[in-house]
DNA sequence: CGTTCGATTGATACCTGTCAACAAGAGTGG
DNA sequence: CCACTCTTGTTGACAGGTATCAATCGAACG
């Protein structure tokens, strides 16, 4: 898939699940009045339009940033998997929780932190979503996010988010290389952001429920 | 439970997901300088903990606002179920992926809406989820929600707060009843908030899914 | 070579947060 | 029963954050 294809859930009648295998993309709702709000931003490894699996109308639009590669499967597939191992099952749906827990932590993001802080924060959780799904250390560090994404990630202007950018920048935690986002200095980001990694950490399973799978 | 009784669930040892039976609660997340960010406002129907089942440590802290009653499963239980009901299976799946469909839309509210229409769009959910869930018309106007509560749900400080919520009360659209929020005018909050019912409805099940679902 | 999009800047208005203060009611303990 | 405290609701003044408007510039694109 191409940048700026859109990939609406909506319009296709033979509903997938989807793997993103390589590239970004975001999703995001519209209002009316053009008003945008990006939900979250999707990496490799992230689970896409599983749950909408459930639902005949989709409420949101996904969009690539980047050339997107992809698996998909068929709810068939899916439910033929889960009969023959209920590990994948508790896998996809750990995934689906663990996109759940980023919804919670960006919804803090945006409700409860000052522009910097929010700025600094997503940049960290980026950062760590990327490391966990296996990018190199430097690879991990850039960022292919324009202003006007990360104003409409952020729920500001993007007038505002430019000063806001360039305040990271004067203060040497980030910097722009051929477009894209470069963190500098994550420790200071992490200081400044407030930043604590534990809502994305993958854990085993909890015990109880560890054997209750078993069974 | 009693209000105002912490119900975190990171304490409990012995892990279970609930459903909640009669009575508020809320769902929220707290920053290290006492700023609080309220995820979602859960009501009778509304699953809890599901999720967390699938991890060993809780990231947000759920709170009963009004005397509580719930019912609770244990892993075993689910899973045991499971076994017997891929439908049950669905069903729960389906609460969880409505429950962040919401999610989805609490986002939307803070990061892209004014704050009149954010306190619109949160009274036309709650109404409309209170009315899903089989409360009398009546009682679905009526919600037990402070100043407080609403701040630190629409991500407002609760000066700002008060003041939006005047500005509702003197166009007739809602008032206050006893410490209570009472709706006056559904389709004028609606107008006001852009508010569109599609992300709470309950469609059936697509029909590939279904199929899946019946093999 | 127009056109579009992103980055950038300055000026201005306004939305929103903070500070300070007080009233009213609920609950608590003496 | 009376302080006393805590929470909620309320108001005004004020500062500051943020949005909006207007405009320029460069790069990418067709």
């Amino acid at each position: 898939m191409e940048r700026g294809e859109r990939w609406i859930n909506e319009d296709s009648e033979f509903r997938k699940a989807y793997v993103i295998a390589d590239g970004w993309a975001i999703r995001y709702k519209l209002l009316e009045d053009g008003r945008r709000q990006i939900l979250n931003f999707l990496i490799p490894g992230d689970l896409v339009g599983y749950f909408s699996l459930l639902f005949s109308t989709s409420i949101c639009t996904v969009e690539p940033l980047t050339p997107l590669v992809v698996h998909s499967f068929t709810p068939e597939k899916a439910f033929d998997a889960f009969r023959q191992s209920p590990q994948l099952a508790v896998a996809l749906s750990w995934l689906a929780a663990q996109a759940e827990r980023q919804l919670d932590e960006q919804l803090v993001r945006i409700g409860r932190r000052k522009a910097t802080e929010r700025m600094a924060h997503l940049f960290m959780e980026i950062n760590y979503r990327l490391l966990r799904a296996g990018a190199p250390p430097q690879a991990a560090k850039h960022f292919p996010l324009t202003q006007p994404l990360l104003a409409d990630a952020l729920g500001m202007s993007h007038i505002h988010t430019h000063r806001t950018f360039r305040e990271l920048i004067r203060a040497g935690l980030v910097s722009l290389d051929a477009g894209k986002v470069v963190l500098r200095d994550r420790n200071a980001l992490s200081r400044l952001a407030g930043f604590d990694s534990s809502y994305l950490e993958q854990g085993p399973l909890p015990a109880p429920t560890r054997e209750a799978l078993a069974r």
